[in-house]
DNA sequence: TCAAAAATCTAGTAAAACTATAGGGTTATG
DNA sequence: CATAACCCTATAGTTTTACTAGATTTTTGA
């Protein structure tokens, strides 16, 4: 039951350019450079993310990326749908693609499936990039971190 | 974000032997032809629900598992906690064995996680498996299901 | 007593998923 | 026209998953 790194560096990716995108598109080396991610990596999260319509690029020089639509229309769950797939805890309970199984109609466990894919994607689709881009606002002033960074969240 | 065949066949395993115990002792291999799932495979998920003291098991003919204690008492979540690690969608939010994160204390995207840990907790902590064993109960009498099985749930 | 039923312990392993890395493009700017 | 930036596809190393297998121990009941 946990996120992979797509996921996770995807979201600190959007939160990145929502804080920064003020100053013009975000470039991708800058987001990784920022957050200590692969630029090579990074930039295949991106792909999806530009399907998906929630962020839109920019390219030659002085491109790079900005948000696809406002900041309080872009939940986290819209980010983590895009990079991990459905958030449903088994498949058999996923809406897009459900991989139907055979005991599905007498199946026990499956109301608690059900329940718990709701209710996931109810708190993820509760906080906006825009409640986290301001969290940490005044941070993003101040000086650079200079601990060593890992990648755990 | 999806259970792994520990959490999903070992819950269906625990819900057998909570609804056919009262007949005695429920064997591997009985729980194995009755949810069609490989017994050497189911063996090794019933080790660790043993050590947790989720099941009792007795040795030789005759023998057996059987809860460890009450069906009102072990909630869905103990046994998927127990299979599949705790519940938590990323590492750093995990309370047993925190994977702690230099950027823990500046982190945006850490009480999305800590939230969505907590929920996740919650929900299944709410279906015990006397809730589950009963649902089902009306099925168990009637004729053996015949269509192939699969195991997505 | 002994054969059979059942759990237990210890390894091994093929396939899939994850986490990148790499190379070679295309587009736009100044 | 050099450079900065995005775009696309392939591939490689590692880890996890989902089993399979062999050998052993314990208990029952005939």
């Amino acid at each position: 039951m946990k996120l992979s790194t797509k996921g996770r560096y995807g979201l600190r990716a959007m939160v990145d350019i929502a804080q920064q995108q003020d100053a013009g598109p975000v470039a991708i080396h800058t987001i990784a450079q920022r957050q200590s991610l692969s630029s090579r990596y990074l930039e295949q999260l991106l792909i999806p993310l530009k399907q998906a319509g929630l962020v839109k690029s920019l390219r030659g020089a002085q491109g790079g990326y900005v948000l696809g639509r406002s900041a309080v229309k872009i939940t986290v769950g819209d980010i983590i749908r895009v990079l991990e797939g459905p958030i449903a805890p088994v498949d058999c309970v996923n809406e897009i693609n459900p991989d139907e199984c055979m005991r599905a109609e007498h199946c026990v466990t499956r109301k608690v499936w059900t329940r718990l894919r709701d209710t996931m994607n109810e708190v993820l689709d509760s906080y906006t990039l825009e409640d986290l881009a301001q969290e940490s606002m005044p941070l993003a002033g101040s000086a650079v971190i200079d601990y060593d960074l890992d990648n755990k969240c």
